[in-house]
DNA sequence: TTATTTTGATACCAATTGGTATCTTTGTGT
DNA sequence: ACACAAAGATACCAATTGGTATCAAAATAA
């Protein structure tokens, strides 16, 4: 790695965390000055300004997560495990985060408004990219004979998707496994019994 | 209502607002005197501090909320449509909003971190304020033969509120009603078919 | 090794932030 | 109608914001 390279890096990975936890507009160029040891010189080399470093940053961790994701969902190779490795990864955030501060996309569907398209765009992507991909399982799982035929994808997805996000705001609002725990739980009977064959 | 009232109700209305819009934070002194008309000489007068702005703005917010809501589950007499009225609280936030802006409590969850305690406390209270509502429709539910008596209130509470909660966060991203109808509907047979007798 | 990019530090900028002291206006009780 | 207290406007403050022009240092290619 050239070494300009290891600075945009670092300054990705620290503005990654103090953007999944303070927030966005809360966070400043010398909070990030201050985190990487770098000066605004530096920053605004590799960034043509703040808003391009946000969204870079929100990118790179859906990116990565994604990634993640769909590694662990290929390597099981049924419609259940499949599933469950969504659930994992929410319970994830809580109890093992690979990104600090909570979900990523729900920060950002939360923080954002009509003054930040871009950010709310790729946000918006991002969803239903995610989206996406939980149908994929149950609609492979049809054609596999592990989904009932009459189960609507789009249904199951947004519920899944809407719930564990929920569950994670509960958890992170009060320091707490619980609720995710429940969340996760609960999704997990719905799947086997209503989802499955 | 004194004149004094009349503008400290403004302020707070506008603040309301801006606050659930544009986030707190993000809201500035002057974003408020521009909606009042008002000057800083003003607001300072009725506030200490624009935090303890913030937190009355909340305050006002959750208040107003869980006033309409108990009046209507009080004027419903089935555990079936007492839920319901919860169910529709939380479509109104996209259909119909009393307070523009989406949920007042996931926006104070998601924004906050442990730098506004205060607020943060605040926004714990009111989950669990609200928390407990659900639960205690659920425990009337069964002492009146209404709800199964194996039914974990705390179980439904908490899937009731994470999945609403991420239904509106889905829906306010995709500025579409689609997401928090299909999370209302899904709810509603949930209800029907696994929670009442 | 040297010449030349590339990278990052320094010092600045105007605009905006939350907040305050002061003064004038307005409302209120007598 | 008058006196007094309360409310709100004005003008200020230091600190911080995102952003830039410039210069020195370091990496790179020859």
């Amino acid at each position: 790695m050239r070494s300009s390279e290891i600075t945009k890096a670092k300054v990705l990975k620290e503005a990654t965390n103090l953007f999944n936890t303070k927030g966005y507009k809360s966070t400043s160029l010398s909070d990030i000055t201050d985190a990487t040891g770098l000066t605004k010189g530096a920053i605004y080399r590799h960034f043509e300004n703040k808003e391009s470093l946000e969204i870079e940053a929100f990118q790179k961790m859906m990116q990565e997560i994604f990634i993640a994701l769909n590694e662990k969902i290929k390597a099981e190779n049924n419609t259940r495990d499949k599933l469950f490795c969504v659930l994992n990864l929410f319970q994830s955030y809580i109890t093992n985060p690979l990104i600090i501060g909570g979900c990523p996309l729900l920060n950002v569907a939360v923080e954002v408004d009509d003054t930040n398209l871009e950010l709310k765009q790729k946000a918006q992507h991002a969803l239903s990219v995610f989206r996406d991909s939980v149908e994929r399982i149950i609609i492979n799982g049809k054609t596999h004979k592990q989904v009932g035929s009459l189960v609507n994808e789009k249904l199951v997805a947004t519920i899944m998707i809407s719930t564990l996000e929920g569950g994670v705001m509960m958890s992170k609002l009060q320091n707490s496994n619980s609720d995710i725990e429940i969340v996760v739980n609960h999704l997990k009977n719905w799947i086997v019994s209503d989802i499955l064959l």
